[in-house]
Order: C-alpha cells, then sequence, then structure tokens
DNA sequence: GAGGTCACG
DNA sequence: GACGTACGTGACCTCT
C-alpha cells in the first residue's frame, strides 16, 4: 500500500557553474548578474511541478558545497589546487543559490568538510537501501558510479540532466566509460581530472583507462597485470604511478555513510507555497516566473514549508539518536553549554528616536539577515491593543527599542520624543516583510497580528515558543506550559528577565506600557528581543540536533501565519440572539434558587460546592457523601444524578441550576462581552504551545467548548452566524483518533471496519459481545474510548457500572480480539520508560518526566497520559497540515473567498460565500482527507464529514 | 491562587 | 492498607 518515494537529490552548485556558461548573463533590477540564478529557479520550477507525476519527486533536497578544505585535501593537499577561481559575476550569484532554495521553501544542505558529492552519495544510499527510488539531478561524471539498483533495499538511482533534459541509467554510464557504474571509480583513478586536480596515471585517457578496466575488471587488477604487459611506455606508466593511481582512486570515492544533517523524511516535497517564492521572482525581477505564479495553475496543494529550512543544516550527527538512554532524562537547562556570549547588559540598549537611527537598525538587521523582534502593546488581546513600540536585535548585545506610542504618565505629562509612527512602520515594512531577513518573535503570531493591523504582512518567520514546544513539551512545569519567555531565559540563558510587572506593576497600581518612561522600556523590550535572539541561536541548534526539524518546519511553523489569520477573521456572534438566551436563563435560575432554598429550609450559596455539600449531607442527611482530602463533601454530577436516583429532587434541581448557570456566565453573558467593537466579531486566540499533545488551545474566549451535547446547549451554536450571503461549513474528521489507533496499533479488525464503512462501535461490539444491541454498542463505545486513554478496569468499572473483575474480563478480551493493541501499550510504554518521551507518527514529541515516579498515581497517570499522547497528537499533527494547506489550496481552486474561522481539534469551520458551497466542499474535503500524505500512508481511510448552515449549529 | 465544577474534543 | 482511578483543554465561581 506504501506509496512509492522519490527522493531527488540537486547538486546545487554544479548546476549554477552550467547555467552560467549556457545562459545569457542577465542582471536583477539592481544590476547583480542572476543568469545562473534564473536557469536555477525554473529548473526548480520545473522539478516542483513534476511532484507525483511518474518519475517525479516526492522528496526533494538542494545539496551545496561548503567552504573548500574537505578530508580529501588530508589525502592530498594539492586536491583542487589549481581551480580557477570563478568568474566575476559568477560570485555574487552562489549566495543566490540558497535565497532561491528557500524562496521556494526546500531545505539546503551542506556541510563543512564535505562536498556535496558526498552527501549526495549517503542521502542516496540511504534512501535506496530503504526502498526509494533516487534521482540525483546531476551531469557530474563522479556521481555516475552511484547509478544503479541497490542490492540492499531495492531503490534505484538515476541521475537527471535538467539542461539536456536526459536521464542517466545505467546503459548510458556504460555508453559513457564503456564500464558499469561500480567500476567507473577505477576509470576514473586511471585517468585523473585536470580540473579537480585527481593526478591518474599521466598519459592515460579516457579510452585508455576504459580500456584497462574493461580487460582486467579493476585497478587493482590492471595494476597488478601490468609486469605482464608487452613493453611500452603505458606498462611503465601503471607500474611507476601505481601509487598515484591508488591515491586517485580515494580521491575520486564518494563517502557514502557521512552522518545526514536532515533526515530523509524531512524532504517531503510539498507544493510550494506562494510566499516567500513571489517576493524573491519580484527583487530578482524574473517576470516570466512570476506570471506563472500568478496564473499558479501549475502549483500543487501548498504544504507550507516557510522560509529558513536550511538553518537546521549546519550540525551533523545523529537525528534520531533515541535520546538519552537510561533512566531519567536530563533537565533541559543542562542540556547544552551556553554559546561564549556576553552578559545581557540592559544599560547598552539604545532607543531609537530619530529616522536616521532607525535606517541604521534597519540595515544592520538586513546585514544580519535575521532580527528578533518584539512589539510592546497597551493590551494583552492583539485584536485590540494599540502599538505602544517595538524591540529588535539583530545579535547578542545588539538590540534597540523604537518607541511609537508613549505618552506620558497622564494627560499633563509631556509626550516623549518619538518617531511618528506611521513614518517609522513605513520604514520598518520592507525588512518585516523582506523574504531574505528572517523575523525571530517569541509567541510571533501576537506581533504578526498586531503588525497585521497596521498592513504589515511579516514574513518569513520563526517563533522560539513554538520551537521550545516542539523541543520540550510536556518537560515545563508552570505557566504556558514552560514555554514563556522568562522561564525560558531563566532555564536556557541563566538570565533573569526583567518582569512586565516591574515594569507596569499590577492590580489597581498597573499601568498601561504607554506610560512608561522610556528609558525603563528600553530595558524591559530591548532585553526581550536579546532574549529571543539568543534563544533562537540555541533552539535552532538543538532542534536539528534533536530531531525536532522535521515538526517545527513541516507542521508547527507554517501553521504560525495560518492561525494568526484565523484569529484576525473571527466569527460573527448574534448579539441578541445571546441576550435572549441570557433573559431566559436568568429568570429560569432564579426560578430554581427560590424552590431549592425552600427545599433547602433556608437560602445559601448554591454556586458554593462547599455550602451545597453541607446542605445535602449534613443539614438534610442525604448518604453518600463522599469528602475529598480537602475535607469537603463532592457534588460533582455524578454524586448529584445519584442522589436524585434516590429520589432527592434537590439534587436534580441543582443539576438544572448548574447547567444553566454555566451557559450564562460562560456563554451567553462572556460571549456578548467578547465581541469586538471594530470588528463584531469574537476573536479568539489560539495557543500553539497550550496541549501537551499537540494539540492547539483557545483562549479569551474558548472557542473550542462551545455546547453541542445537550439540546438547551445547543441553541448557544446557533448564535455563531454567516455574514449576509455567506453560510459556514464544519468540516470534521470522523473518530479519527480510533482510527489512528487502528493504523498505529495495526489492529486489523479495526482497519478492516473503517475500510469497509461500518459502524466501528457496532463492530466492537459485535467482536465483543457476540452481539450488536444498543446497549452492547454503547458499552463498546465506552470500551474503545477507554483503550485510546490508556485503560484501568476500575475507570472501566465505573463507567460502565460493574465490577472491577468485570471490567478486566472486558479488557481481557478486548485485547484477544483486537491483538494490535496490547502491543501497541506495551511498545509504548517501553519506549517512553526508556528515551523519556513518546513520539507521533510525524515526530512530535510529548516528555514523560513523572514516567518512573516513585509515586504510584503520579506513575500511572503520566502511563496513561503517554499510551494517549501519540494518538492524540498525531491526530493533531494531522489537522494542522491540513490547515497549513488549506488556503492555498482554496486559492488555486479559485476560492479566495473561503475563509477558515475556527479549529475544535477534529473540525475546522469556515465562513463561504453560498455559490462557492459546491466549489469548496470537495477541495477542504480532499485536503483533510490527505493532510498525512505524503510524509505518512496511513493504512485506514480518513472519513470528513461536512455540513452547511446559516450558523454553526445548523452546519453540523 | 487553589479547588471544584463542567463546557468541549 | 491507602491511594484514586480515562486522555487533553479553559472559564467561572467561591473561598482563603
Amino acid at each position: 500500500m506504501e506509496s512509492r518515494k522519490h527522493l531527488y537529490l540537486v547538486d546545487g552548485s554544479a548546476y549554477i557553474f552550467r547555467a552560467y556558461h549556457r545562459l545569457p548573463p542577465l542582471t536583477n533590477p539592481e544590476g547583480v548578474p542572476v543568469g545562473a540564478v534564473y536557469g536555477y529557479t525554473a529548473m526548480l520550477w520545473k522539478l516542483a511541478e513534476d511532484l507525483h507525476k511518474a518519475d517525479g519527486p516526492t522528496h526533494l533536497a538542494v545539496i551545496l558545497d561548503k567552504g573548500s578544505i574537505t578530508f580529501r585535501n588530508a589525502l592530498y593537499d594539492q586536491y583542487k589546487a589549481n581551480r580557477p577561481p570563478p568568474p566575476e559575476d559568477l560570485r555574487p550569484q552562489f549566495p543566490l543559490i540558497r535565497d532561491a532554495t528557500r524562496a521556494f521553501s526546500l531545505p539546503c544542505i551542506e556541510e563543512e568538510g564535505l562536498e556535496a558529492d558526498d552527501l549526495i552519495a549517503s542521502y542516496a544510499r540511504a534512501a535506496s537501501a530503504r526502498g526509494w527510488d533516487v534521482t540525483i539531478v546531476s551531469s557530474d561524471k563522479d556521481l555516475m558510479q552511484l547509478v544503479g539498483t541497490s542490492a540492499v533495499g531495492g531503490g534505484h538511482v538515476d541521475m537527471l540532466d535538467t539542461m539536456k533534459n536526459q536521464r542517466i541509467d545505467i546503459p548510458e554510464v556504460v555508453e559513457k566509460f564503456g564500464v558499469p557504474p561500480e567500476q567507473v571509480g577505477d576509470v576514473l583513478a586511471l585517468m585523473g581530472d585536470a580540473v579537480d586536480n585527481v593526478p591518474g596515471i599521466r598519459g592515460i585517457g579516457p579510452k585508455t583507462a576504459t580500456k584497462l578496466i574493461q580487460e582486467h575488471g579493476g585497478l587493482e587488477q590492471a595494476l597488478a597485470a601490468a609486469p605482464e604487459m608487452k613493453k611500452s611506455k603505458l606498462r611503465e606508466s601503471l607500474i611507476e604511478q601505481a601509487d598515484m593511481a591508488r591515491l586517485s582512486r580515494q580521491l575520486v570515492a564518494l563517502k557514502e555513510d557521512a552522518a545526514l544533517p536532515l533526515p530523509l523524511e524531512d524532504f517531503e516535497l510539498g507544493p510550494i507555497p506562494p510566499e516567500p517564492l513571489g517576493a524573491f521572482l519580484a527583487t530578482h525581477g524574473f517576470t516570466s516566473l512570476q506570471r506563472k505564479l500568478a496564473s499558479a495553475a501549475t502549483l500543487h496543494i501548498p504544504e507550507a514549508l516557510a522560509g529558513a529550512v536550511s538553518a537546521g543544516a549546519q550540525h551533523g550527527g545523529e537525528q534520531h539518536s533515541g535520546g538519552e538512554s537510561g533512566s531519567a532524562p536530563a533537565p533541559a537547562s543542562t542540556r547544552q553549554p551556553l554559546p561564549d556570549w556576553p552578559a545581557i547588559d540592559r544599560e547598552a540598549y539604545a532607543c531609537v528616536q530619530t529616522m536616521e537611527d532607525l535606517q541604521a537598525w534597519i540595515a544592520r538587521a538586513e546585514a544580519a539577515r535575521l532580527v528578533a523582534i518584539d512589539t510592546e502593546t497597551s493590551a494583552l488581546d492583539s485584536m485590540r491593543a494599540d502599538l505602544v513600540g517595538v524591540s529588535l536585535s539583530t545579535g547578542a548585545g545588539e538590540a534597540c527599542y523604537i518607541p511609537l506610542g508613549h505618552h506620558g504618565l497622564d494627560m499633563f505629562a509631556e509626550v516623549p520624543l518619538q518617531i511618528p509612527r506611521e513614518e517609522a512602520l513605513a520604514a520598518l515594512k520592507p525588512l518585516l516583510e523582506s523574504d531574505a531577513v528572517l523575523k525571530v518573535g517569541q509567541n510571533i503570531k501576537y506581533d504578526l497580528t498586531v503588525l497585521a493591523r497596521h498592513g504589515i504582512a511579516v514574513a518569513p518567520i520563526d517563533d522560539t515558543m513554538v520551537m521550545s514546544f516542539c523541543l520540550d513539551a510536556g518537560r515545563g512545569e508552570v505557566g504556558l506550559g514552560g514555554h514563556g519567555m522568562d522561564e525560558l531565559a531563566s532555564r536556557h540563558l541563566s538570565h533573569t528577565t526583567i518582569l512586565f510587572k516591574d515594569v507596569c506593576g499590577t492590580g489597581k497600581k498597573q499601568v498601561s506600557f504607554a506610560q512608561v518612561p522610556l528609558a525603563d522600556a528600553t530595558r524591559y523590550a530591548a532585553e526581550d528581543a536579546e532574549v529571543t535572539w539568543r534563544l533562537h541561536q540555541l533552539f535552532a541548534q538543538r532542534l536539528s540536533d534533536e530531531g525536532g526539524t522535521r515538526i517545527y518546519q513541516r507542521v508547527d511553523r507554517p501553521l504560525v501565519p495560518v492561525v494568526a489569520g484565523m484569529e484576525r477573521a473571527g466569527i460573527r456572534v448574534e448579539r441578541e440572539q445571546l441576550a435572549t438566551l441570557s433573559t431566559r436563563f436568568a429568570a429560569e435560575i432564579s426560578r430554581l434558587e427560590a424552590v431549592i432554598h425552600e427545599k433547602a429550609g433556608g437560602p445559601f450559596l448554591i454556586g458554593s460546592p462547599k455550602q451545597l455539600g453541607e446542605v445535602l449531607f449534613d443539614k438534610l442527611g442525604y448518604k453518600g457523601g463522599k469528602k475529598g482530602k480537602s475535607g469537603q463533601y463532592s457534588t460533582d454530577q455524578s454524586v448529584l444524578e445519584t442522589l436524585a436516583g434516590q429520589g432527592a429532587e434537590v439534587a436534580t434541581l441543582v443539576l438544572e441550576w448548574r447547567q444553566l448557570s454555566k451557559l450564562k456566565s460562560t456563554y451567553t453573558d462572556a460571549l456578548q462581552a467578547a465581541i469586538n467593537p471594530d470588528t463584531g466579531r469574537v476573536h479568539t486566540s489560539y495557543s500553539l504551545v497550550g496541549a501537551q499533545t499537540g494539540r492547539l488551545s483557545s483562549n479569551d474566549p474558548n472557542l473550542q467548548n462551545i455546547p453541542i451535547r445537550t439540546e438547551i446547549g445547543r441553541q448557544i451554536r446557533e448564535a455563531f452566524v454567516a455574514a449576509p450571503g455567506h453560510v459556514l461549513l464544519s468540516a470534521d474528521y470522523s473518530q479519527i483518533e480510533l482510527r489512528l489507533a487502528a493504523h498505529m496499533a495495526d489492529v486489523g479488525p479495526l482497519r478492516e471496519a473503517f475500510e469497509q464503512g461500518e459502524d466501528i462501535h457496532a463492530r466492537t461490539a459485535q467482536e465483543l459481545f457476540g452481539e450488536v444491541t444498543r446497549d452492547t454498542r454503547s458499552r463498546a463505545k465506552t470500551i474503545n474510548f477507554a483503550i485510546l486513554y490508556g485503560i484501568s478496569r476500575w475507570g472501566l468499572a465505573g463507567r460502565l457500572g460493574t465490577s472491577a473483575d468485570e471490567a478486566q474480563a472486558m479488557i481481557d478480551r478486548y485485547f484477544e480480539r483486537f491483538p494490535g493493541i496490547q502491543r501497541y501499550i506495551h511498545d509504548t510504554l517501553e519506549s517512553v520508560r526508556a528515551r523519556g518521551y513518546s513520539e507521533t507518527l510525524f515526530g512530535r514529541k510529548t516528555w514523560f518526566p513523572r514516567i518512573a515516579s516513585g509515586t504510584q498515581a503520579e506513575r500511572q497517570g503520566s502511563e496513561r497520559a503517554a499510551i494517549n499522547a501519540p494518538i492524540q497528537g498525531t491526530c493533531a499533527d494531522i489537522i494542522k497540515r491540513a490547515m497549513a494547506r488549506m488556503e492555498p489550496a482554496l486559492a488555486q481552486a479559485g476560492l479566495s473567498r473561503v475563509k477558515m474561522l475556527l479549529q475544535v481539534h477534529d473540525e475546522l469551520v469556515f465562513e463561504l460565500p453560498e455559490e462557492d458551497v459546491a466549489a469548496a466542499t470537495p477541495v477542504i474535503r480532499a485536503v483533510m482527507a490527505e493532510a498525512a500524505q505524503p510524509a505518512i500512508t496511513l493504512s485506514v481511510p480518513l472519513g470528513v464529514e461536512i455540513g452547511t448552515g446559516p450558523s454553526w449549529g445548523a452546519a453540523h
């Protein structure tokens, strides 16, 4: 079932040499020569277009030479010694190759001490050993040694000369060298290479070399046979220069076992996102390609993978190291030594108050090609906050603050000197939007939104908070799951940052950042930018070292601007409808209150679990009161339901009261207050690091827990509506977690049921109980969920209302009917205990520091979470991939009016013109159903259910 | 700020 | 013998 993988390895440096000589000397609008770059760009375009065509790439990477000194120089100091320097108008084009690759959002690999050829050889061997086909985009004769089929994995390696549009396979190699690929090295060793200064044997050229190897079968055989040859110049040369031939053999041999800087999976070729490519094409005046991009019929559903992929490729070494073996994984703080940076000096920061200063900082950032940025605002809500200032950092000890909206402490205070906000933003805009400069932020989604409201589309970006999450999810203790800046600075930089409350105070005495004096604001804001810059250096390296690049680059980072866009779009909510519900609920609540107080024999706070418990169990004397460790009676739903079942009417009334109070305070009241006065819509904020498993979370307000399960709660969903002429579309993955469990645990009967489109809980009931009734199906459903959550006999017994023994018998039966499950649980726990973390299908890690806790409850809790995390996390990865691809896919289908508004874990909600529904439905369905591809081919189909209507309630 | 409760997947 | 029993969230209320 596994679809065939086909890796294309582009020999970037070699390509540009050839393109330079074959293409006209174009220059870009700034007069920089770009002819070869143009050729290179056009070639990448062509390759990307061929994604998934027969013989086209599924995976692709560009390999570049780095530096000039390699291990071959240690073998032979004259190696490549007499290479002429590249032509003057080719030199500036080398760095542009990297830019072009980055514009295409393709991985770019280079490694100190290795030539591109060695990396190509190592990747080609690794891929073909795994059964992947490989095409090397090059015509370098050295690489022809690699052509052929891997004896290990059966993958086939060929080459592609894109300039001649010619495939080079075994026949072509034989035609060129007269010998098969495995003997090409011997021929090369005899004939030598003038350009690379491989000596070979003087007087032997290609013809003779080929003849010798053909006759004798190999270099050593030819050298050994020399004494028996008839006396000739050739015989003497072979004998005299045998050592030179042997040295040459070593020089032309390719290193095939180099450490792979990035794992093969990272080369998964997605369709190319239109940015930053568009900006790159514009910068260099590649108008014909710009036109092609605009018409874009050729671009595939994009897998947005923006930006500096090569950032992670500087460091060699293992990718999937298997983690720290043994017991307790080391805390993150002790993992790497701090770079040799000076201590953070807040007094050295610049406060930028003139245009001249600002221009100097912009130039500095452009030269550095990477700038950390932080915006200061007047509030926490990015959709309402006013911009107060921007800080930048371009390196350790290099940071500034640009105040833009400070006004003294009160209306009489003097307004400090500042560059007018719009002028400063106009100057910053090209930098912030330049595809040549990576913008780094801590929770940059916030800054993206604030700046988007000023017409600035910040890109490309990196986010240190998201990077931290990809590295250390589950390791933190508090706050933003341990990914807040203050905590990161302390943990990774051993630095204590100035806290917001130190600058603005707290509670009643808290002031807006706009009121903070510039000197204090500069210290605080510039420090945040510098800390972000330093964290980025550390995390970029760690992502590469610890195998986090794949999930960060391919899933989480592309999601940042997407989620920012969803937040900005918001969703329309009918205030009137909510107000009506609030009034109705209020009346019913006060009626219930009166009755409850009457039955209780006096007034008390129903909303106080403490008072309620005392009323029920002490005053009214109901049995079954259980006190928890706090010494308080439990009065939760299950307790009240039990009492109600025993005829306690007051319990029923309290349950009703609770439901209505909850709906009113949390939804019908709160949502009215959440409507943004400017947009008339509700804008949630999603946290990208909110859930340890990789799920998003939603807050202020939480739009991921809007009622649906009860009829009365459902009415709240009716108030979420589409704009006039539009409808809401809800697209749900059906049973995705069970499907993933069936795939990951390889559970035959479940897989089969999903393939046949059966009712999965009914099928489970059939397997477990031998018959499908309403009752057995419901119990089977409970058990299915119990499995996903990490089962215990007591928990299941509680849910099913059976004894623990009966529950255990059912678990045993489940394992017997679905044997893969037990193995999955066992293997998952083994691996988490050994490595300290679990992993999703897409490589997302979640750490479980308490998996070996001496406290049984703590340990068992970790075990259950560890069983669930790969499933829940893989589900999160899949919908995130779908989200990242959605907008470009819709745009390509001419559906740019379709807006993605909400994500609720396995559901996406869109707003679209009514007339677009028919066209959008199949696009949305396809993007979601195929979101695992091509990285992972699931053994179960992903079902997507789609509904539309005037409201969210109606769309379900 | 903690604990209890309950809305969602 | 007690522990505390399903995974992942966020918001609101009361009480200290």
